[in-house]
DNA sequence: CCTATTTGTGAGCACTGCTCACCTTATAGG
DNA sequence: CCTATAAGGTGAGCAGTGCTCACAAATAGG
């Protein structure tokens, strides 16, 4: 078996590659971004600290793919909540996949932080974060779509639309097909609410003004859903 | 003029202070929260760094007072420009609020980021930033009591309020008073939205979706006094 | 078997926050 | 006026950080 001699040496490197990142979750999920130290994860793992380097480019190399991940775990929370629902209901299909992000969130503060707080790695997010960063918004616009389809066919009026070149076209033509721009851009507006209620409760800023919090947010989520004028 | 003798000390003390505060707001502009070295700040000033500490305990307190000192400017420019509307233009006195938000965040992303990102010193925010947090909020809520006034009062029903014991009481009774609970809880809301809106476009997460930010504010604008009711 | 590449090591550089002993200076009190 | 005292400033130093590099060991392929 010379042909296993390579793969186990591959697979043993993906294996210590994920060593090395189930320590930076780890140290993430107790000590926060800012506390996440190379050092600390290579002796988690039983490494030189200039052994990881062998591994990741760079600690902000490797809080890049911390973010891709809790993309990722969010996104995929997200779309389970969402797929358990009945198809028919769309408000129960929004308060789903709402909670779901709530409940990811304040099962990990930290990790939250690191998508939806400050941007730490330089100004602008790295590109390939823009994929596992759109699940949650994907779900969200495929409610969207399916109350689209439900109600009355937007009419195409002749002449400029009124809130066309708001939004990319190419998230009108495709992920929002079918949802006339007005409503595309208020959809925006609640994913942004949605957000800010959420990382408004995780970060503090409802102390002394919000008592029940879970109450808050199902009085906020009804809200939202009767901006979108989701039927139910 | 020995009275002068110890005044001109504890004078030149807070200019000092003053130095150093000023030179951690320039290195919180450019390099952000992350960035700002005590060492530096030290450099900047022209001292030892070690002598730093005779006129803040920590870095993380020289943070908290930009914090505070952040507050502070943000609702000073809120107030500015709530003050300059015609009192009785309810939507405008929003409008230009949350402009002015959206205007001192676009001038300064980093010191809003360490207000509005995540919280970096430890997990709750000190006691003494609350009442600078509470300026802005409080020129909104402002704004609501005279909409509340100039609208049909809420006829006290008899039983349980629907939506009381969501936010806190006091909150109702002073800052929300006349203002009915469903509707202040709804405010909440509209302010955690436009802080959310603000945030989502300052950290780069409207990027492929959000075409023209402005038009796409000044849509949410419109959106979120729709929600308050203001009328207009 | 022998070479070449990968993987891991430890020393080291420049930097950080923070403390401490020390020294100078100016204030305040007798 | 003169001196004890307290404040302000200094530099060395500790423990920690991200990261690099020359080197050694282990493993791969020819």
């Amino acid at each position: 078996m010379q042909e296993t001699a390579g793969a186990i040496r591959t697979r043993a490197r993906a294996a210590l590659r994920r060593a090395i990142l189930d320590a930076a979750l780890d140290q993430l999920a107790t000590t926060g971004a800012d506390g996440l130290s190379v050092r600390q994860v290579a002796r988690q793992v039983g490494l030189a600290s200039s052994a990881i380097y062998r591994y990741v480019p760079s600690r902000d190399a490797l809080l890049t793919e911390l973010i891709l991940a809790g993309y990722d775990q969010l996104g995929e929370a997200a779309e389970q909540a969402e797929a358990g629902c009945d198809r028919g209901d769309l408000r129960g299909r929004f308060a789903a996949t709402a909670r779901a992000v709530r409940s990811w969130g304040a099962a990990h503060p930290h990790h939250y932080a690191l998508l939806y707080g400050s941007p730490v790695p330089g100004y602008a997010a790295p590109e390939e974060t823009a994929g596992p960063a759109s699940r949650v918004p994907l779900v969200l616009s495929g409610i969207l779509r399916d109350a689209a389809v439900a109600g009355a066919p937007p009419p195409p009026r002749p002449g400029p639309e009124p809130d066309s070149g708001i939004l990319e076209p190419e998230v009108l033509t495709t992920v929002l097909a079918g949802v006339a721009p007005r409503a595309a851009t208020e959809a925006v507006l609640v994913w942004a609410s949605l957000f800010g209620v959420v990382s408004f409760e995780l970060f503090g800023h409802f102390v002394g003004s919000v008592a029940d919090a879970d109450r808050f947010f199902e009085a906020a989520l009804g809200s939202l859903m009767d901006r979108l004028a989701l039927p139910g």
